[in-house]
DNA sequence: TACAATATCTATTGAAATGATAGATAATAG
DNA sequence: CTATTATCTATCATTTCAATAGATATTGTA
C-alpha cells in the first residue's frame, strides 16, 4: 500500500470537512486554499468522495461540500481503498482486490504478506476520521 | 509499500538460490524457467542483487549465481528496499527515503501511518531467507 | 429576471514509473 | 578455439499518476 496524492488530498478535504461539522457547506475553493491542493485536482476528488456517499454536496451560491455520514462511519481504508486499490502489499494477498501475481506459489512469502495485509486492514479500518480530529 | 514484479522476482530468484546452496552456481536461464521469469528481465534484477552483494557469480561454461551470503543474513527488508524503496505508505513517515507529502501536517494520521511503517520494517527486517525454506 | 457563484462532467496532457526486450562485449571452461 | 555464460547500456511500449482545460447545470440573491 503506497498512498498517491489522490488518497492523500482526499484525506485532507475529509479531515477539513469533520472539522467544520457537517452543516456547514464548504466550496471546493476554499478547501483547496486552505489544504494546499491544485483546485482542479481536489475537485474530482470531492467528486469521486460524493459519489462514493462520503460527502453530500449542493449547487449554486452558498453551495459547497460537508461530510455524507457521521465522521465515525467512515474509516481510514475505505477511502484508501477508493483511490488506490489493495492495502496488502501485493495483490495475490488481497481480499477485495485479488490478481495473480509472481510469488503466488511461494507459500511462505504469501504467509508473511498476509501478516501485513491484516495489519494494515486492520488498523486503517479501526481508524475513523472521528479518532483524527 | 507495493511489491514492484521485480521485487517479487528477486524474492523467488533468491528462494530458488537459498534452496540450491551457496556452493551450487545456477545460470540466468534455469532460474528462469524455474521460477517462470522473463529471462532478460531477470538478468537485470540478478546483477542489481549481485552488486548489492546478496548474490555472488561466475562467467564462462558452469559459470551462474549464488547466494553470496548466508541465508541468515539476508532479510526481506533489504531486497524490498533494494527495488521498490520505502516500505512505509508514504514518504513523509519513511525512515531512508524521507520526502515531503500532502498530509505531513496532519499530525494524527503521521502517528497512523508510522505505525504502520514500524510494523511493517520490523516484520520484513526479522523474516529472513532462512525463515523461508 | 439576470447574474454570479458554485458543483458536475468529460477529455486531454505531460511526466514518470514499470515491465520488458535488444544487442553488444567480456570472461571462462573444456 | 569455441560454446557458454555473465555484464552492460540503451531502448521500447504501456500504464499510472498528477494535473489542467473547458464546457454545462444548478442555485441563491440582487
Amino acid at each position: 500500500m503506497k498512498l498517491t496524492s489522490r488518497s492523500e488530498y482526499a484525506l485532507l478535504a475529509l479531515l477539513y470537512l469533520t472539522r467544520h461539522g457537517a452543516e456547514n457547506l464548504v466550496s471546493v475553493d476554499i478547501i483547496a486554499k486552505a489544504q494546499d491542493i491544485p483546485p482542479k485536482f481536489l475537485e474530482q476528488i470531492l467528486l469521486t468522495l460524493k459519489r462514493a456517499r462520503y460527502l453530500r454536496s449542493s449547487k449554486g451560491q452558498r453551495g459547497g461540500y460537508a461530510l455524507g455520514k457521521s465522521p465515525e462511519k467512515i474509516n481510514l481504508a475505505e477511502i484508501v481503498r477508493l483511490f488506490d486499490g489493495a492495502l496488502a502489499p501485493t495483490e495475490s494477498v488481497s481480499k477485495y482486490f485479488f490478481e495473480h501475481t509472481p510469488i503466488e506459489k511461494e507459500k511462505s512469502l504469501i504467509k508473511v504478506f498476509k501478516e501485513i495485509r491484516d495489519y494494515v486492514s486492520k488498523k486503517l479500518e479501526n481508524t475513523t476520521l472521528a479518532d483524527l480530529i
